[in-house]
DNA sequence: CGCGTAAAAAGGATTTTACCTAATTTTTAA
DNA sequence: TTAAAAATTAGGTAAAATCCTTTTTACGCG
């Protein structure tokens, strides 16, 4: 028998029937071993520290408590770029995606791929450096030519936490107190986003910022 | 060897390396076999009458495209009663839970259940009927003693309607139009409504519906 | 300094929301 | 059939949001 060491991988992910599966799925494979399984981005820290090898591969939740895959993967680009990450998520939503890959993911998987792909995934991240699943491939090429709606896509800070505010209840007078400007530049920002987005009123504000995620509920 | 008649289970869910994996732990178990996934309500119906045996239990999870939990969960209730139905979802939402509930089914799971529960989960749902993870538990608990910010939580056809229109960057006036209604009517449902679930002005309402599942992006 | 540019602010008008109370119609139940 | 309850509609008013145009301010730069 031809002894091979396996590459090992770690799996980070806050649903732990979804994880222990995934990881019995993994150690099925015969030329990787998951190393360790963490539920959120803090136990992932802890668990690397306790460890003397570090894995290969990644395997990184987007949505989990305390800390989410975005810090994540944040933190391990800075910390260890060597590992590669793969971004395992139920959301096909673009501008989750491009977040993902602006933090530096060397890869990103839907969940609901089929279980004869992860091997493949896993293989031609650890050969190529990365792996992207099609649909996100689709996704990339529809961010490299964006549609005459999606320009003007990217938003100063002041607009940001303007879009914010606007998703409470805070009337627009109260906006500009908080942010401490005159209720007409707020109108003013009000007004540009509406024609930017092509928007009718502040409802549809609130759906693009919900849509986008520059907010959460 | 003892030979027993193991209990069949169905997997209804679109996440296929989930519904791949829960298959396979289910399977391991020496007292429930897997008939057969599938990826949506629709297709769960039409391998339903491909087969001549039906499952003693469907595990079924409630985001899905084409015909989602709730919709199948209904149909089920109302075609065959007689199977066990363990709604398994992501989401520990209150209104979410409650909604299931009421369409009937046998259990609710969280996907963060640990491996090890599903089994007891199965066996207990076989035997008693019924099963509930912990959080659903204190959910239905919560739910009989409902705070006062929670009472009123039910809305008729028509004002569940103005909700979901509520949520689009359509007037009052456009809303009367389309539902046939005097404006006057619209400014009642309007008021009670912030009345009732202490809300403030439109945005509100939008955040309501989407935090409780009424409406969706 | 003066110029250009972008952000901030203002003026002023209209539409939409929001709030309160009461009247009318429709439905339900006794 | 009739009284009560629920749904719908009205009237009026104030606040907030929306829209368009123009002016002021802030700041870097040759």
């Amino acid at each position: 028998m031809k002894v091979t060491k396996k590459n090992s991988v770690v799996v980070v992910d806050d649903h732990s029937l979804f994880a222990r599966s995934l990881a019995n799925l993994i150690n099925s494979f015969s030329n990787f071993e998951v190393l360790f399984q963490a539920k959120n981005g803090v136990e992932m820290q802890e668990k690397l520290q306790a460890h003397d090898v570090l894995p290969e591969i990644i395997l990184l939740d987007i949505n989990m408590p305390v800390m989410d895959g975005f810090e994540t993967a944040e933190w391990l680009a800075q910390n260890h770029p060597e590992i590669k990450v793969l971004a395992l998520s139920m959301e096909d939503e673009e501008q989750t995606i491009l977040k993902m890959l602006r933090k530096g993911v060397n890869g990103y998987l839907l969940k609901d791929i089929h279980p004869e792909l992860l091997n493949k995934a896993l293989v031609e991240l650890q050969e190529k450096g990365y792996y992207h699943s099609e649909k996100v491939a689709e996704t990339l090429l529809h961010s490299l030519n964006p549609t005459e709606d999606e320009k003007n896509l990217e938003f100063k800070e002041n607009e940001l936490t303007f879009i914010k505010l606007a998703c409470s209840e805070m009337t627009y007078k109260e906006i500009a107190d908080v942010m401490d400007l005159s209720p007409k530049t707020i109108d003013g920002y009000r007004q540009d986003l509406f024609r930017r987005l092509n928007i009718k009123n502040r409802v549809g504000l609130v759906i693009f910022a919900l849509k986008n995620n520059l907010t959460q509920l």
